[in-house]
DNA sequence: ATATATAACTATATATTTATAGTTATATAT
DNA sequence: ATATATAACTATAAATATATAGTTATATAT
């Protein structure tokens, strides 16, 4: 469902997520902690940087940092660069090359939906959403209170 | 979103669905008209035979045939061969190994949440109904009547 | 029985994705 | 100014997915 390129931005979005208090994060740092091979993650975080989604400081005492607070990153910024089908013309699953909204082949309404209904829950998750744990709502009583 | 072999099931199924009233049919003319290379084709095939979702007849006029009807046959059991994240414990895909449903890592019930509604598509989509375009609900009128 | 059309299988080739190694450019600390 | 830590870039390698070619097994038509 995802590639694996795709779960790496993900996973490097949250590393980041969780640590944006530390200012610029080396990119080193979070191929280490998220477990990515490192020069192949710096290729996605430089896609992530192009999607506006993260910012780069080269130079010593350099790295990332998210461009804006993880509440107000949704993951289809995040995922958009790397997953096709969520383009605005994605090409025909069924193999039909002239296929379009205008002229829809067969099944065409159908899996616009499956991928309306993808596009509609990655535009209203945050990728602070998926980053922390959201509270517990009484499923038990707190252990501190 | 998809693999190109997942996409190639599903167009086989669904050229089989559309054809499924001339028996059997054979796997080049199911690769001919469906644009996809025969035997990499003829794999596929084999595998949604084991997938018990078509049979296959060996010998002179042999070919595939649905093994079931079209409406019967859910998309979930065509895609499911071909895409890890539809198996019963799909590996987490925020790098978290020892992540599943009791001892969740961040981020897992919001992900379990986008699989279960894919998941639920295609458990409560047909192969007739991708395979057939629905009746128009007076979209327009109709030419002929 | 024989020839034929087919699925099934095996081996290999090509393309794409993922990963690694090395280099260059840039900013900072000293 | 110089050394250093970093992002950015380039080239190559390894792994995986996709595609092709050839062979074998099986059922049917003749």
């Amino acid at each position: 469902m995802l590639t694996r390129t795709t779960e790496y931005a993900l996973r490097a979005m949250i590393y980041l997520a969780q640590h944006s208090d530390s200012g610029l994060v080396p990119g080193s740092r979070i191929a280490t902690h998220t477990r990515i091979p490192h020069k192949y993650l710096s290729k996605i975080l430089g896609d992530l940087v192009r999607a506006r989604v993260l910012e780069a400081a080269p130079g010593k005492s350099g790295g990332f940092r998210m461009a804006r607070s993880p509440s107000g990153i949704r993951l289809f910024e995040v995922l958009a660069p790397f997953e096709p089908v969520l383009a605005d013309q994605p090409a025909c699953p069924f193999g039909n090359d002239a296929c379009n909204d205008d002229n829809p082949c067969v099944g065409h309404e159908r899996w616009k939906h499956v991928r309306e209904a993808f596009s509609k829950f990655l535009n209203e998750t945050s990728v602070h959403d998926i980053a922390f744990k959201a509270e517990r709502r009484r499923k038990r009583t707190k252990k501190g209170a």
